[in-house]
DNA sequence: ACATGCGTTCCACATTATGGAACTATATTT
DNA sequence: AAATATAGTTCCATAATGTGGAACGCATGT
């Protein structure tokens, strides 16, 4: 026996359903679609979006789809998740400065290219200018290539721009690159983005094990051997694990 | 009383009420200050919770407190919010563009800094500098003082960088500025970003009018006369209405 | 006018949610 | 170590609650 199965239920599940198919759907879906796919019949359909959109849960465009409704999009937007995140992957940033000397990134999905928002110089001079708010497209990143490989983001229609001698520019190149980066668990760069720039980058998860975000370590290929980006990566990987232990286990907290 | 009280969702509204709070608290409730506060019985609301949780519309931290589960959070920050923002606001930038003859920009509040999402330049070839990616600070931008003056973010720590000739640096002289904000409808800048630059912006509200972003109209002082300032803002203002009819009721028919 | 598709309201019915009590698991106190 | 308190889960008899077919409303299209 291994199913605690909750009964008495089923309104909530049914109405849970609905709300998740809401909050998930990418178009917004009428009354009728919503009993269809969840074989409800439309009456009660109706008396269970009635009652969510009565709480604030979801709303109705003119056409009378739903979407989410008030109170989750004020969620979204109010709660500066980029905030929370930076706070936690602060240490995470500075431990990975500290040892490997070089400039660490916290980068998230942005609008069209990739949203740095967070920096932790390293020792250096030489590499430690400041990226955040700087325009810098997912294909020829080691940030970017994470979120892409990891479907955080798609790749971006049109042209791969050529931003440095050996950017990727074509299609089934950064499909095996991406590949190779989900293989390895991170994603490098060299001579992709600028010059004699070298990164290494890899994913933040959340709770559920998705991708959210990803962090870098960067500096300029006079310092960074090739053969050190595997143990690079794996510091990265090792640091980001040691601040967001995936288990669910005891942990004093405020 | 004219209330079409839905009726037989007795468990949909409580289970709703709880996830409300949960979603809404400041921090994570135990289920026995759920249940305290909505007047239920404990077994009630354990399986009322249960059924939630189990939907991954909450989760529950090491210590047993509620919290926006997966499906909200991935919500939260997946869901581009800035894109399906920048797509409503388009045609708005477009007209306003065309009107006015000046370049018009999209902004929501950026890591320490506005953050402009999308841009449409104006018919004039001085003026229409990209300024997507570019760090303006919040307190000598139109776009920023909206943001600020409506509360979607607070007025930064630290000095008030003098970027230009007329900058606001300190902080009275800002707070009057943000309560004329409040007043007018709409914020002005001229020499305060960079000199001989003007700029006009005004709000932009969501469903529940809560302001979440700022559009605004820019042109060199050379072509715009103090006195068309007025008529700019409440030109925004007008079109950013007519994009997103106030109605929070039924809208009628198209 | 008629037909179609979407959504809401109604109401007899029994399935489903309810909540008190018993129980388990952890802290806290004596 | 036992006693007490506090937080949460499971059980189950009971009836209140949610259910869904049918009828109705209300647009739009033919």
């Amino acid at each position: 026996m291994a199913k605690p199965e909750i009964t008495g239920t089923q309104a909530i599940d049914r109405a849970s359903a609905l709300l998740i198919h809401i909050i998930e759907a990418s178009t917004p879906p009428l009354l009728s679609q919503l009993a269809l796919a969840h074989e409800l019949p439309k009456s009660t359909s109706s008396r269970l979006l009635g009652a969510l959109e009565k709480q604030g849960l979801i709303q109705r465009d003119r056409d009378g789809a739903y979407l989410p409704g008030s109170v989750l999009t004020r969620f979204a937007r109010q709660r500066n998740h980029e905030l929370d995140l930076s706070l936690k992957m602060r240490p995470v940033l500075e431990t990975l400065a500290e040892k490997s000397g070089e400039t660490a990134n916290l980068a998230i999905v942005g609008n069209g290219y990739v949203e740095l928002i967070d920096q932790v110089d390293g020792r250096y001079l030489l590499g430690a200018t400041n990226w955040i708010g700087t325009q810098v497209p997912y294909h020829c990143s080691a940030l970017g290539k994470v979120l892409l490989a990891y479907g955080v983001v798609k790749i971006p229609n049109g042209r791969l721009e050529k931003r440095a001698p050996r950017s990727i520019t074509t299609r089934p190149a950064l499909l095996a690159e991406l590949e190779l980066v989900r293989r390895q668990g991170f994603a490098t760069i060299k001579d992709e983005l600028e010059e004699g720039l070298i990164a290494v980058a890899a994913p933040v998860r959340d709770f559920d094990g998705n991708v959210i975000a990803a962090i870098s370590v960067s500096g300029p290929a006079a310092r960074i051997a090739d053969k050190q980006l595997t143990s690079l990566g794996e510091m990265i990987i090792s640091e980001i694990s040691k601040q967001q232990p995936h288990g669910s286990k005891k942990a004093g907290a405020a």
